[in-house]
DNA sequence: TCTTAGCACTCGAAAGTTTTAAGTGCTAAA
DNA sequence: TTTAGCACTTAAAACTTTCGAGTGCTAAGA
């Protein structure tokens, strides 16, 4: 359904109005402050019309109207106009990100923070998956007397490292034979294919040497599983004041979020990469999200998901504000890794695909 | 003030029932309830009595007492009697410090795991500090085509890593030459020296070799600082499901002290170390923590402080239960990592201070 | 035909009132 | 020294009233 101008210039005025409140918006409100040039009669109609188109809704019929999420989908979709970041903005950005540092995780928490910050949302964001790397490179490093770190490189550039101690009879020769042998056997292989048969692969022959080496394979082991990976979050102070958290339920379901995570996971990890994704509200089928709006930005190199950053909000959200930050701080975390990586493909440097202007989704208008 | 055994059977009575209802406590209760073998009237007036002592309060005329902060202070320190942890609690805590990772940062995380799943309360914890450290091992490892990982092994047994990228340029020998120079020239110095004269010790020399020891040394002087320390912390909901947390004011505090983390730090810093610390209420400077209780085990290893485990809780605290658990983890803590590291000073083992049992703190009687 | 002034109506929120019950402190008797 | 008895206090809960924002509908005007 195609809205007519003034039901959008009303719809918009609506969300702006509902934005910077909180409170359902009344018919004089938009006819007094944003110069449609109509009464508050007329307004009123259309209202009513938005309102049976599912766009708006009522809390009790003496009340305004507040945006449905079909009312925000439509907004962010085909009304709105995003903001351009500030050139102090975006400094901001380009400085944090502009460093030596190479390591993933801390990457995608620095720009986490970032957006938190800038948007003043609880920032979110999830490193790498690594189900369906390879293993580049295995390094074991002799660390003081008694312990050895083990280092791994995937095929997505993410590295893995632990350290394990051995009760000091372990002499260096074994580490280079072990070093060698490891790399011998496990380089160019898939980490859950690995996790699942090392000991096919890997402990009988090396028993014979030492069985020292019995907890360094099972430490290797353990790097090649992402159990225990967390959301990282920032500024979940941001959203705990918002009115609509002073709602004992409201809350309840944010605390659930942060505390369970499983969702936010899942949610990180699906939707499109290399673009923004928005999900409003009930658009999510997880209960909890009902009354909040996320939006993601997934990061991939060589075809490989290496984490996703975005942020968790009320649906009363500065779109228009909010989806550029996303955008352009997912865009420079992207040009970063793959300008900075020199992964093995040789495919350095950047695509050009950050000029797509279009907003991916993966749920269908309901 | 010494109390007289009545008084004492009546506030541990009281403490108990308020701890298990978080409503004021009447004299009533405490007189079916509690079989101390005197009326509601007997009972009542010792009640006035401690509550012109200071141990109890009353929030409004009509209403039942609660403890105090001294209240609690008096009870934890004289009157409770701790509860041994159960075979299988303290298998479960065995079990988990049980196996070959020696990164602290990991066991300090499991460690703060196991404290808030066993209490139900917000586990807390801080890394080390490296202040006083001194640095006794450096390594290069070079990874991939361009990447540059970073080790250094400090006195405490911590090992601090990160990773740089480099242009391509560094050629396998030089690493070979920074790594020696580095540990020839930094070995045995303290982290804060190198830090404010970095430029002093390193650059001049190694600058003619290459100019791509710039972000290398910059990087590795990073890694001496602990910019960005975070307090580690598990199981906020459990806090925020409390009835306590139901009070606006008191959410407001826990979100403050979980989110700017400060006056947490310097608790976890402070305190004695190899020992329980109680913090109650008020007796904390700091504003926020006025409703809660916070209890701390301080690491120790070779006269370093090398991290904090423990809890917070409201001041409604099950300390019976609570005080051994984190005493038995931090000892645990301790025993692995002193049994577990092997450190320069060949001071291997435990040195037998785990049977120590009277609790620390730093504030005095108010 | 579209717009809008006018007005009765609805209903949640705020303010005010009454009721209830838990618990106290004091007094006087055991 | 202990305790039964009782008047008193007060927060919380339940109920009632008032207020006002905002609506939808009707009919008149452009």
């Amino acid at each position: 359904m195609l809205l007519d101008e003034r039901k959008k210039r009303i719809l918009e005025a609506v969300i702006e109005e509902y934005n910077a409140t909180a409170e359902p918006v009344g018919s004089t409100k938009i006819a007094t402050d944003y110069d449609l040039g109509f009464s508050p009669a007329t307004i009123r109609n259309e209202m009513a019309n938005l309102e049976e188109l599912g766009y708006l809704e009522q809390p009790h019929v003496s009340a305004g109207r507040i945006p449905s999420s079909s009312g925000y989908r439509l907004y962010i979709d085909t009304i709105m106009k995003e903001k351009t970041l500030t050139a102090k903005e975006k400094q901001v950005i380009d400085e944090i990100l502009k460093n030596d540092i190479i390591k993933f995780e801390t990457l995608i928490k620095e720009a986490s923070n970032i957006i938190s910050r800038l948007t003043n949302y609880t920032s979110i964001a999830i490193g790498p998956q690594m189900d369906n790397c390879t293993v580049e490179e295995i390094k074991l490093v002799k660390l003081g007397q008694d312990r050895l770190m083990i280092v791994i490189l995937a095929d997505n550039g993410i590295i893995k490292e632990s350290i394990i101690k051995y009760d000091g009879t372990l002499p260096e020769e074994n580490i280079e034979i072990f070093n060698n042998y490891l790399n011998h056997k496990l380089k160019g292989m898939n980490f859950n294919q690995i996790y699942e048969n090392i000991n096919s692969y890997v402990e009988d022959e090396l028993y014979n040497i030492s069985t020292n080496i019995i907890p360094l394979v099972v430490e290797l082991n353990n790097l090649l599983i992402d159990k225990n990976v967390e959301v990282y979050m920032d500024g979940t102070k941001n959203l705990l004041e918002l009115p609509e958290l002073k709602q004992e339920n409201t809350l309840k379901n944010f605390l659930n979020i942060i505390e369970t995570q499983d969702a936010l996971k899942e949610l990180l990890r699906s939707g499109y990469d290399g673009n923004i994704n928005v999900y409003i509200g009930q658009e999510n089928v997880f209960d909890d999200f009902k009354d909040f709006t996320i939006i993601t930005y997934k990061q991939k190199i060589n075809d490989k998901e290496i984490g996703t950053i975005g942020l968790i909000g009320p649906k009363r959200m500065d779109y228009k504000k909010v989806i550029p930050v996303i955008k352009y701080v997912g865009e420079a975390l992207q040009e970063k890794i793959k300008g900075g990586g020199n992964f093995d493909d040789g495919n350095k440097g950047n695509n050009g695909d950050s000029g797509n202007n279009q907003e991916a989704r993966d749920t269908s208008d309901e």
